[in-house]
DNA sequence: CTGAAAACTTGACATTGTAAACTTTACATA
DNA sequence: TATGTAAAGTTTACAATGTCAAGTTTTCAG
């Protein structure tokens, strides 16, 4: 049987976080092409098929690494979060700042999580619970939400902007990645225009 | 010699222009993981190195894909724009509604173009040409410049909202891809911010 | 103690990217 | 026209990868 969380180890130890784990360093450290079934495999020590035995095959894995690495997302958003001013404003900048420090820096986990073609792991978030990853978003966005409108709305204009953002400044759009993305000229006015949001929605 | 984009042909006819071709049409039909050197050659009707004679390797006919791909999206959002009221405003949004439309026609082209790493193709374009792809949003976004401020600080506004809101709509974020983009109720709020910009920068 | 199932290994195979050696074609030039 | 050279294309070979099948080891319930 597939990943079977909770069962009791046998000879390795716990080889499924054993794999992610190395799928996470193996992205760190040579990008998202050198994720690789066989190497992740010899990382952890073992041979190149012991994995069929925990994930569905490359895809799998690289779901399996893309979850593990979605709450770290979530993680460094709620950490970043807490830093600043603790208004509904500070804190969707601050979320906004701590989502484009992290795809900074670690940019092919970044990239792995939103290249997982339909992400089925959105899906449940946004139709459900409130600690899951979108969830941190929505609590967020929450104060910008005017009463009886849809509140993925705000979340949809929050979401888009950070993340396009975020996607153009990994690609070398606003020049040389790399930058240190806290004084990137560009990310102010991103910024500027998250501060419109959820004021009266466009007069004309 | 890689790359004779001018030369006479020899044998084929054009095989450079025939691979590109090939290619667009495998990432239509089957996707980006299809795409492969020996099967671009293959569909071209030529032993599976003869690719190496026109490009660098898989990650070369990639780029020269990228490009030809680029080219296309940029035609694609100069005939939307044409099709709205030609008003700033109206020009812009109807940009936007190309940008996504593309997408949502060619996902797999669409993903290739913005997965060639460090982009050269646009650091030419931002700082060089109008006739060039980003001309397009620099000319679009010109009439909701500031006198005195740096263009790209629209530019980024306009470009990091649409094209954040056509990846997750593509990563299908906001439901099963495939909708028609036109009436994803998700777009709307993202064409309303667009309003925004470009009106007085954020009064608190 | 025993047997079955899970965990892991070994070996094999098709696909892919790449490189080298070779053949064919085009074309400038003597 | 004849010829030599370089581009264009083919063939062969090899390493890396994903996947499958069969076998081996370990765990553990009974």
């Amino acid at each position: 049987m597939t990943e079977p969380t909770d069962k009791k180890p046998h000879h390795h130890g716990d080889l499924r976080a054993a794999l992610i784990q190395s799928g996470i360093e193996i992205l760190t450290e040579s990008g998202l092409e050198s994720l690789t079934l066989r190497r992740c495999a010899a990382r952890a020590g073992v041979s190149h098929a012991a994995p069929a035995h925990h994930f569905d095959g490359i895809s799998g894995l690289r779901g399996a690494i893309a979850q593990e690495g979605f709450d770290r997302f979530r993680q460094a958003m709620l950490a970043a979060r807490a830093t600043g001013t603790q208004t509904p404003q500070g804190r969707i900048l601050s979320l906004c700042r701590g989502y484009l420090d992290f795809a900074v820096e670690n940019p092919a986990l970044f990239a792995l999580i939103f290249s997982c073609g339909p992400m089925s792991q959105f899906e449940d978030d946004m139709n459900a619970g409130d600690a899951s990853a979108y969830g941190v978003l929505r609590e967020t966005c929450a104060p910008f939400v005017s009463e009886g409108t849809d509140p993925r709305i705000v979340e949809t204009q929050v979401w888009s902007l950070i993340h396009g953002f975020t996607h153009l400044f990994l690609a070398g759009t606003f020049g040389p990645p790399g930058n240190s993305s806290d004084h990137h000229p560009l990310f102010a006015p991103v910024m500027a225009l998250l501060r419109e949001i959820g004021k009266d929605p466009a007069p004309n």
